[in-house]
DNA sequence: CTGTTAGCGCCTTCAA
DNA sequence: TTGAAGGCGCTAACAG
């Protein structure tokens, strides 16, 4: 298959090189004549430019990267998509890496990234137990433009897109307070997270201004094993019945923390009441009386993308002035098509 | 901010570019001295290669695309999931795009993968209802390796991954009448798939097999408007009361004839039973009625992109014999911390 | 309006 | 074992 370039099409059309790539960016410096001419072959020959060759020249590649912990959890799968349009939408084509949640990954990730394979980064960090940015300084330092979503680096003088965690934490927790709980678990994320962090802040906080003591026995840290976080729930509930409510801050730990009050046969919320974390919509199916706060997921990844394109466009470096906070929903209720 | 290249590191260690090349890709044609001393350097200097380059230079990219309809899908995720696995595993980096289930789109995004940035292409194609693949034909004649997984174009001679669709569809069925149904909707998704396809005709052979005539008014064709399609289930459930079974050939069919029956008050099992396929554990959580159908996504997307790999790698073409058929897991219940 | 020329950073003959 | 030179395909000066 000899390759269609515009060296090919430059011989078929005794023109040179030049003006044959001049002619198919459009430019006014060519007669419309050759333009209809050369667009004409191009089109026939189905030429489609060498993406490499005019990035190298260019020093632009029109791509940029996602990483992120897992694409398997509904809040990373729509902030893709909201990626995915903007980026599509600017000509911009979308390399995705995972993490899983895995520092040694994330970190030889952005080293991959550094050879200017792309023009900037959306990122998502792990949720390791170690505090060392070393490597997203470094990535920082190399050159391109980074915003990040949710999970926030704070060490980094960039833009970052989140939502008002601190704020749905003490929402959450209030709810429950109000509703009657004094005993209430807080299911948390293992890991140094922003977001972990500022939701746990909003749990201190709620419990403090009703008058309830924070009790550090309540806080449970949960891993990736959602088997393993179900058995570490359900042996709390059975051990401290007094357990009136739980504040899931992550999904999976809502479901967990669901199951476990199915496991011990306790009713929700009759017996325990439950506010979680949910970005999918299924989740408030399960049953009515679990709670949930959802993350406008699909503009956090358009904000962001946004964000980011904006500044590589217009080669302005991202400040962190630039940050957006979103608000998520607090508490809806899926509508059924009686409502 | 200085680029960090070959020439820089020859320049610092008065060496030729050449040299330089040869010592960071361990040439044997190199000193072992030298070799020391230009890693020591490049790692000092956090020397990355220009991707773009050495592209360009090799003819090869070592980038794979991905395109798929949605990703906010159970099922897309976990693919992508097994897909990014084994690219990363190879050093292949890992391009998406999403079609949103538009043929036009979907005949972009393929036009634009005909300019070399992919050295392959692992590709579950939109519910169109055209029948029209000259894109995908176009694309195939221009160069890359694809693989399809899942949903297929069975036009074009190359390898692909799916389930055993028409036996899925055969044993959900016949599950439902055995259960005692005997009006059984089958929900499928609008448009054009194998998949579709398949299932159905799983479906219709299980009613012949059993002596239940096959009713055309039976089979709705969703689309993506979930509220819409709930309310198609809504509407078809109250006109004809005799309905006493459903398939769902796809997730969130599954969840909208769970919300329909809810809505008009119909309970599962006992007054409808409904089978469908999810790869999302929660739902059967639903309800422990909601009898599920889960594909092995994770392992389909492995596979797709294990095949696809080799066969970039070896340079081999790759064949419709090569193509891998995996098994649902039929009827499973999630279980709990207790069973 | 069109052609010639000079690279982008890297790899790879060929020659020393 | 090292260096010099050419070129992947494209773009962007600079000439004409």
């Amino acid at each position: 298959m000899n390759p269609v370039n515009l060296k090919l099409l430059a011989q078929k059309l005794n023109l040179s090189i030049a003006t044959v790539s001049r002619a198919l960016q459009d430019s006014h410096e060519v007669s419309t004549q050759t333009k209809e001419r050369v667009k004409a072959l191009a089109a026939e020959l189905n030429y489609q430019p060498n993406a490499y060759a005019s990035s190298l020249r260019r020093n632009v590649s029109k791509t940029i990267g996602v990483v992120i912990p897992e694409v398997n959890n509904h809040f990373f799968s729509l902030a893709i998509n909201g990626i995915e349009a903007v980026a599509r939408q600017q000509g911009y084509h979308v390399l995705i890496y995972l993490t899983h949640e895995d520092h040694d990954r994330e970190a030889d990730i952005t080293q991959y990234l550094t050879g200017g394979r792309v023009d900037g980064l959306l990122m998502s960090v792990a949720a390791s137990a170690s505090q060392d940015f070393s490597h997203l300084k470094k990535l920082y330092d190399s050159k391109p433009a980074i915003v990040f979503f949710d999970r926030v680096c704070e060490e980094l003088p960039t833009a970052s897109v989140t939502t008002n965690d601190y704020e749905s934490g003490y929402l959450a927790t209030q709810h429950l307070i109000e509703a009657g709980c004094r005993h209430i678990v807080h299911l948390m994320i293992a890991g140094n997270l922003s977001i972990g962090r500022m939701r746990m802040q909003g749990y201190h906080a709620a419990l403090e201004s009703h008058g309830i003591a924070f009790d550090e026995t309540l806080v449970v840290n949960g891993s990736d094993d959602d088997d393993g976080n179900t058995h570490l729930i359900t042996d709390l509930l059975r051990q401290r019945p007094e357990i009136d409510g739980m504040f899931a801050s992550v999904e999976r730990l809502a479901i967990s923390s669901y199951q476990a009050c199915q496991a011990l046969g306790r009713a929700i919320p009759a017996d325990v009441k439950i506010v979680g974390f949910s970005n999918l919509g299924v989740a408030s199916l399960l049953n009515p009386a679990l709670t949930t706060i959802t993350q406008p997921a699909y503009e956090i990844g358009r904000e962001a993308a946004t964000i980011l394109l904006r500044a590589i466009e217009k080669k302005h470096p991202i400040l962190p002035s630039q940050s957006v906070v979103l608000n998520s929903t607090l508490f809806p209720r899926r509508s059924t098509a009686r409502d």
